[in-house]
DNA sequence: TCCATTATTATCATAATACGATAATTTTGA
DNA sequence: TCAAAATTATCGTATTATGATAATAATGGA
């Protein structure tokens, strides 16, 4: 499904075979089976995403808790500071926004569904700072070359003690990483255990953001999201206890 | 992914295994992978729908001809007219809205994203008529129990016939189906065969579609559904032909 | 309309891997 | 700290995926 881009809108299976080194019998039969699914549906010139993919994003805006059980609050503090907020989670090696509240005015190059850079802006950099340690070893030891990463540590030492700082800190603030008019603030979403599940993001432009305080900007991110960790935490929602005797 | 509802937005391994009927191994293993591709995401309670989805999402609204190609025509038609218009697409026995210009002060139960019920409406009606012959004879074969079905011809010969009418007519038109104060209007997206690939509707109150012409709203929409057709077809957007030699 | 060409599916033997039972390990909650 | 629960690892077997090839269907010109 990624080999759907802006140059590339319609995928053949001649594509397939030769981006992904299959057999055309095998890419015909992937695609026999995902247009079967939703996943893709075949146009006249070749493939293209499916309509399973809205029936999804339609399932997760109503159903994810993440996201029911926080929208009021996020929508509360997008009104109140006329900036935006994002809540973000992490896969593979990126970091993407599962919800934005979009400000007036603001312009957000790294929105819902943009997969954000590794080691780059507040919302990536808060996330990873709270990964556990040897993951977040790995992490940086497969892009210890990247400048993004070289920009935190030049090496595991002074890298992991960047990253403890943001920990204790339990937030983090970047100005003009991934967009240079921008400003961001982030703050970790997590379980019982400290693992880290996302973040909540507050964005703005540089100059709206020095409106406020620093520090009322870390208290409302920390606010938000140990808020919004909480709720996932004792997540029963509509959901019956078991407390059977088994 | 579709354990996930309303009634329970968080799935358990252990309801996975009880309502798919795996081995504990197995879901374990499942969800780790999915996880771990981010098309769930492991919350304290159990698993949820994750950001990979957002992410195909935005790839979908970004790239798929279907949508980039017919924005302007259907907000143009929205702004015009002041109803909603939606593009579906089919799949499995399910037809999905894509994509949706939603008008002011309207309320559409089947928007994007929520699948509509088969031989209901004018978008699947449609759709369906369109089908080839033997996959609509299956369809019908396997719903011919269903009062929907009936509605529409109690038995093969008068149910096939009304299909006729429809695909002869080019577009179909239904009041209070879905919601019983709304009214659409539907043509089919086809391709140069005359396989169909999914439906463009004009859905208002009843009210409202009254203030116009049918044959106004008749011509607009299989306007709309032809010149999207042709934008299909004909689409090698960005990409260069081979003419080459071999 | 026909035909040559291309695109797609079916068949099938083999290689790959998914599956679940069990054991080992980790996490959790008291 | 420890027992119980949750999760992962191991591994033999059964299942299925794979790609080469053949068969069929669709396509685009004359």
């Amino acid at each position: 499904m990624d080999l759907i881009t802006p140059d590339r809108p319609v995928v053949t299976v001649e594509e397939i075979c030769e981006l992904l080194g299959y057999a055309p019998a095998s890419a015909y039969r992937y695609v026999r089976e995902l247009a079967g699914a939703g996943y893709l549906v075949r146009l006249p010139t070749g493939y293209a995403l499916g309509p399973r993919i809205i029936e999804l994003d339609l399932q997760m805006r109503e159903n994810d808790p993440l996201l029911t059980q926080s929208r009021n609050l996020v929508e509360g503090i997008a009104e109140k500071t006329g900036l935006s907020v994002l809540i973000s989670e992490l896969y593979e090696e990126k970091v993407v926004a599962v919800f934005q509240e979009h400000a007036p005015n603001e312009n957000i190059t790294f929105g819902r569904g943009r997969s954000m850079p590794l080691f780059r802006g507040a919302t990536t950099r808060v996330i990873m700072a709270h990964l556990m340690p040897k993951r977040l070893r790995r992490l940086y030891d497969k892009h210890a070359e990247s400048p993004d990463a070289i920009a935190i540590g030049a090496d595991w030492r002074s890298f992991s003690r960047a990253m403890l700082e943001i920990r204790k800190a339990g937030y983090c603030l970047s100005k003009g990483e991934l967009d240079n008019k921008n400003a961001g603030i982030a703050a970790p979403i997590l379980d019982g255990n400290n693992r880290v599940f996302g973040a909540v993001t507050i964005v703005g432009t540089i100059d709206r953001f020095s409106a406020f305080n620093d520090s009322f900007l870390v208290s409302t991110v920390k606010t938000a999201a140990e808020t919004i960790s909480t709720f996932i935490r004792g997540d029963v929602s509509s959901r019956q206890e078991k407390t059977s005797s088994k």
